[in-house]
DNA sequence: CGCGTAATTGAATCAGTTCAATGTCAGTGG
DNA sequence: CCACTGACATTGAACTGATTCAATTACGCG
């Protein structure tokens, strides 16, 4: 049965099992891997399939005319890509991790054939999106930048934190550069941000990559403008 | 016939005819008006219908836990607002200016009273709305007021520009405050930026809400980056 | 071990904010 | 008709925080 596939924001895991790749038609979904900065469509690209997210992070960014990127977010497992408008995707899309997909046709088969499981799914994806953008907005709109960068984490540590002892561990699959054209600053603001948070015994560093918080109760509060927490 | 509505950002005056009207169900739209200043929603509400915009302008905006505000956007003629996530509205929805509503169901009834004309319409709706988001953070990551401002303008030059003898004239129904809210900076440096713009001749202010555009080739390339524009 | 990439740190600069003052306009009432 | 009011926009000056550019450090990989 189809319906693991269809839950909102959860990993597939069990959809990819055999049983479910053998009796396939033109609806039925197609798992795809991508090595680690392989890109799975470009801006401008017709779209023929969207895809959920089984394993690894991706990152869609929309590049401006002079060079400057922006990213419009990072997808974990669970997560949709590849919606497009007017039959195009509008964002580049490339994995950050080896990922794991399911691919989609898009849009679905007319008449007949068109799976309403599907469309409520296909639905509820873009409008989630809606609001993880809207979301977005608030982290990049007059924040400073200690700010930006502490509700960054805050979000990674709320979608992919993984318990470590007594703390929980956020294992940033992007680097700096990533982070900072997500968060509207320069990697070495980003970089201050978490020397800044390190400092105050928010969080940990052991590696630049894997980040030990330490106090989630004094992130958030950070997260949310107060800058002397 | 329905499909007047149903057509992708364009406005509906012929669908709120007395003819149409008449022969309502549950499914049909229902035409509401809003007078300036007038809430539609709130962030949080349970969301019984989305709206497509008929004549006006509306403000979505999001409120910060410390008071500050971010406008997601502004919503034009033939817009739809109000989708939702969850079964309820993601954010604050105003008429900055008198406005015309038809208001659809949402979601629509299921199982076989479901059409696929609304259903393509509202997947499109939000594709569409996905886009404009995106677009949105091209305008807010990292780049000067200047081309924030310029591109605002340009956006806006797009979208609701009205001939003026030789030159397109963009009527603001937003004030500056909402404009920095939107495009990330304060009003004071709004502003600043339109005075700058008037003094390049890329544009004149006949009042403060009346935009005549002189020079709209300078104004985009400044959008697109270019500060000596 | 050494190379290359990424992250961090430092110092100077610059752009936007802040706060205060002034200006403008529409609406109201004398 | 014109002075007054209140809301909004503009301008000015000092300040602050992010950027820029350069130097240094840390780390993964052959």
């Amino acid at each position: 049965m189809q319906s693991a596939v269809l839950k909102r924001a959860q990993p597939f895991d069990e959809a990819i099992e055999p049983r479910q790749a053998r009796r396939r038609s033109l609806s039925d979904p197609v798992p795809r891997r991508l090595r680690l900065g392989q890109p799975l469509f470009h801006e401008g690209d017709r779209a023929q399939h969207v895809y959920q997210i089984g394993r690894g992070v991706m990152r869609l960014a929309r590049m401006q005319t002079d060079g400057r990127r922006q990213v419009i977010s990072f997808a974990f497992p669970g997560d949709v890509v590849g919606l497009p408008d007017n039959g195009r995707h509008t964002t580049e899309c490339e994995a950050i991790t080896e990922c794991e997909l399911l691919a989609h046709r898009f849009p679905g088969l007319a008449g007949a054939d068109r799976n309403p499981d599907m469309q409520n799914f296909l639905m509820d994806a873009a409008l989630q999106e809606i609001r993880r953008l809207q979301d977005h907005f608030l982290l990049i709109g007059r924040r400073l930048a200690l700010e930006r960068t502490a509700a960054f984490v805050a979000l990674l540590l709320d979608r992919i934190a993984e318990p470590l002892g007594r703390y929980r561990v956020v294992r940033l699959a992007m680097n700096r550069t990533d982070i900072a054209d997500y968060l509207g600053l320069t990697p070495e603001t980003v970089s201050r941000s978490f020397t800044e948070l390190r400092g105050r015994r928010i969080l940990a560093l052991d590696d630049a990559n894997t980040v030990v918080v330490l106090d989630p109760a004094r992130l958030r509060i950070l997260a949310a403008g107060a800058m002397e927490a």
